[in-house]
DNA sequence: GCACATTGGTTGACGCAACAACTTATGCGG
DNA sequence: CCGCATAAGTTGTTGCGTCAACCAATGTGC
């Protein structure tokens, strides 16, 4: 029935690339429960609340507005705001408004979060690298970041949300994501 | 403080492995969106709903058993109930006991929901075409398959969830994701 | 300096996913 | 066949993400 709409010239899938597609899928959707289930059990922390510690543990003074972060963590802002409030609940994090624009947000690491990113941080690394780093050579981890990079460019050309930033090598105390 | 906690023996990640894992996580958290909104804005679904409908439509009659069904999306049995419970409810799938087994039950995929995908169809893979495969080269799509089937093998060892059988290449009709 | 658009951020409502608890049916050992 | 473990699904709760609405502060044209 209706053989075209109007848009039959659709340039569909052709069987690398369907084979390729699939795997990709299933990765994008295995990966963040499995980074999700090892950090709540062993340290009570989503990954992208770890992720948000991170972020904020590298940077200078251990402060960053929260749009700032936002786009570090590859977040909405209202995403962010959320977790932020309830990471403030629990110490984890400060929020004191800027000096310099009164609309403006900071958010600070607390000595707590500190803590508890030091003490999750060593049971993350060994699941990133059993799970995903462990199953790859060398070559494939370059052939990872230039995949990556060129899907980035265009999932967010504009750069308004990813971190293609995270070249940002504070050669900071730890290094561990 | 407190230098060494039993565990000191970490393998941190190194730099060209911070570097895939920035920009990979960054994948991981840029992809759904972009999918979804497509989606939910053209056609009134998820990606998940979508794959699913996808799954459906490429088996014989057009019909699955729920664990079935809930490996080939990637997802747990818990939330495909969910997911098809609100599907029949809009007439997109219809769920029956089966016969053989009265434990188990097969979900049918509908004629307004096989209307419904082919529909999508079209403006879904361009989407994913441009986000996708318009960035990568064919020798890269053919890493991406190795890369991700490799992160795969650690992801779901066993097979339980993945889809590592996607190579069912059922000639059948369309072939759009 | 005064409208007006824009930026930065928060809040509330709603939808979806994870997890645990529960139900029912099957298979298996004795 | 009976008791028990296991398999297949469903359901309820809880928590997180998205979206839209909102508020406050900044800046800009005139």
């Amino acid at each position: 029935m209706c053989e075209n709409a109007g848009m039959d010239d659709v340039r569909w899938l052709n069987d690398d690339e369907l084979k390729a597609w699939t795997r990709l899928v299933a990765v994008v959707e295995l990966l963040p429960g499995v980074l999700d289930s090892q950090l709540r059990r062993d340290s009570r922390l989503t990954n992208y609340e770890y992720f948000v510690m991170a972020r904020l543990s590298e940077a200078p003074g251990m402060v960053l507005r929260m749009s700032e972060l936002a786009a570090r963590t590859n977040a909405t802002l209202p995403r962010l705001s959320h977790v932020v409030r309830r990471m403030e609940e629990r110490g984890l994090v400060e929020r004191r408004p800027c000096p310099e624009d009164a609309r403006a947000t900071n958010a600070y690491l607390t000595d707590r979060g500190w803590a508890t990113i030091q003490e999750a941080a060593p049971a993350h690394v060994e699941n990133v690298r059993r799970h995903v780093f462990d199953a790859l050579t060398p070559q494939q981890v370059g052939q990872l970041t230039a995949i990556a990079d060129a899907l980035l460019e265009k999932l967010d050309p504009d750069g308004l949300i990813a971190v293609r930033t995270a070249d940002v090598r504070t050669g900071r105390p730890v290094e561990r994501d």
